[in-house]
DNA sequence: ACTAGTATATAGTATCACAATATAGTAAAT
DNA sequence: ATTTACTATATTGTGATACTATATACTAGT
């Protein structure tokens, strides 16, 4: 699917943080993720941007770990104000899909 | 609820283009709708932006008409432009939207 | 050396919703 | 008559966010 960029547009941070959620990852595989769940068209860029914005938010923490096959990778791990926002990410998103699916369905 | 301003981003629009396909509007009636369906914090200025927008991209006409209780009114209704680009936004809508559930159920 | 895959980083840009504000018409209240 | 409230449109500026493009660097295979 092409050009959903635009209505990802406050999804994707949150979409970031459930994945970080589920155990320490890093940038690079969190975007691969992302790719595979459909969002094809996300590149590495936008994750690391979001990354940062997240550590500036003191929603995730980091440990750095070096890697085999290339640069040393920075593992995140949510604190506990980014386990805060992760469920307020949800109550949001149900909030707003169910009274746009319910404009939808009439 | 609160602060879903950042999720609605790409999606409004085609909430409004879903109002204005049921039926003529004008930008005062579809923010008193927005609002009923629970987007409570939608202003004025915000719907009339993307009306701009709307008309620019020749998603929609406009029809003026005189209101017996205010300024005139300025009727909107979809161009052939305009429903096709409602049906590529719902299609986008089951798109993302699946793909979020599906991160969210895991 | 060169290429490909892995991995992080950032400056610049476009899009979009909101905040703030202005204008104007009608009607009821003071 | 003036004020207030509701109806109705419009615009300028701002902030948040994802993308584009590009740079850097480590490892392994050719």
């Amino acid at each position: 699917m092409e050009n959903v960029t635009e209505m990802l547009k406050g999804t994707l941070e949150g979409c970031v943080l459930e994945i970080i959620g589920r155990g320490k990852t890093y940038g690079y595989e969190i975007t691969g993720q992302l790719r595979k769940l459909g969002f094809t068209d996300v590149v590495e860029g936008t994750v690391y941007t979001i990354l940062v914005r997240l550590e500036k938010n003191i929603f995730v923490s980091i440990e750095k770990k070096a890697s085999e096959i290339g640069p040393p990778r920075k593992l995140y791990m949510l604190t506990k104000k980014g386990h805060e926002e992760l469920r307020l990410f949800w109550a949001k998103w149900d909030f707003v899909s169910s009274k746009i699916n319910e404009l939808k369905e009439k």
